[in-house]
DNA sequence: ACATTTGTAGAGTGATTAGTCAATCATTAA
DNA sequence: TTAATGATTGACTAATCACTCTACAAATGT
């Protein structure tokens, strides 16, 4: 692994242990091995450090959650898959998924212009607006429907990460609770 | 008001604003317009003060919630009472429900005892526990149903609170809203 | 072979921070 | 009146922080 992937393996574990202000980036240098310089080459501020290592992580989850899914699927076996992949992955990243969660209640939020806001919900949002044209999901405005799953999916995983299932049970956990957000937005 | 209070309502200000390391304590007494001595007076040091706000805004909160509801309600009545003066609450003190999110999401959340979590906890647990027991609720984990509408609740705060709604707009949406987590949750 | 860019190092710096302290001021109790 | 306790102040300190700078090594291009 390189040095640049070493920082940012280093910034994710202190940053969700300490919070952000709370770690040094001289700390993160030494977790990383490399020098305090060296981190400054790589980021030009500690700010650009916490962007770039949130826009890595969004890229490995969107990465992870769509490629699982083709056009052959049904519209709720999509919806379903993508809600399937989602918790497979935070479940499987936890430090990962804590961080996005950290960063989203903070004040660095900011730094992220409203544009790659927009982009990165886009995507989701025209699966959304997709299922309701075609009848799948109920007639509820777009960013409503948008919330209720993202907060379904994320009590979800605090209540499987909190616990101490077998992967079995997490398996039965994810699907059933698919289907209590399903019945709810479902046509 | 006294300048132990000033000092909580500063804190809380620029806390949601700049985050916890962001924010220095010398900021804060400057804001609530008292010495920097006066601060650590009161509070021995800016965890401490943190810990007390976060307690002081669950007071407030947990005592609005539990002050709406009366024996006479019906189960429904009443779980429908309590996510409605949450969320009238939430869209009223803004900030504080900012500062209980990031608090959660944030590494400060171990400053806090176990007890004290569950503490805060627990009058909820029993009443969905009693709900589970006499039918009303579907015979699912105590803790998932919990999980279940706290999620749904931060995520309806969210949705409401990024747009720009009338009074009257956000009712029917918070109305609207009960009915869809009572459907998924009710026996 | 040489020149240029890029990566890496770590000591150094100026600014900032949490928390201290000794000195007043306010209030109450004896 | 006097003593004692608590409230308030702001200058001060030791430590820490983000970031710079200079030097050198490695890689790359010509």
């Amino acid at each position: 692994m390189d040095k640049q992937s070493e920082i940012l393996k280093a910034a994710l574990k202190l940053f969700v242990e300490f919070g952000f202000h709370g770690t040094p980036t001289s700390k993160i240098a030494q977790e990383a091995g490399v020098a305090n310089g060296t981190l400054f080459h790589y980021y030009k501020t500690k700010d650009d450090l916490i962007v770039a290592l949130y826009v890595d992580i969004k890229t490995r989850l969107g990465g992870c959650m769509y490629g699982a899914i083709d056009e052959s699927m049904s519209y709720e076996e999509t919806l379903k898959t993508i809600f399937n992949e989602t918790l497979t992955w935070a479940l499987a990243n936890k430090m990962e998924f804590n961080f996005i969660q950290q960063f989203h209640t903070s004040p660095f939020i900011s730094l992220l212009s409203k544009e790659e806001i927009a982009k990165q919900a886009q995507h989701h949002l025209e699966i959304i607006a997709k299922g309701i044209k075609k009848k799948h999901l109920k007639d509820l405005p777009v960013e409503l429907l948008y919330t209720l799953i993202t907060s379904h999916t994320f009590g979800i995983y605090q209540f499987i990460a909190s616990s101490d299932f077998s992967g079995a049970k997490q398996k039965k956990l994810i699907n059933e609770s698919f289907e209590l957000i399903w019945k709810m937005i479902k046509q």
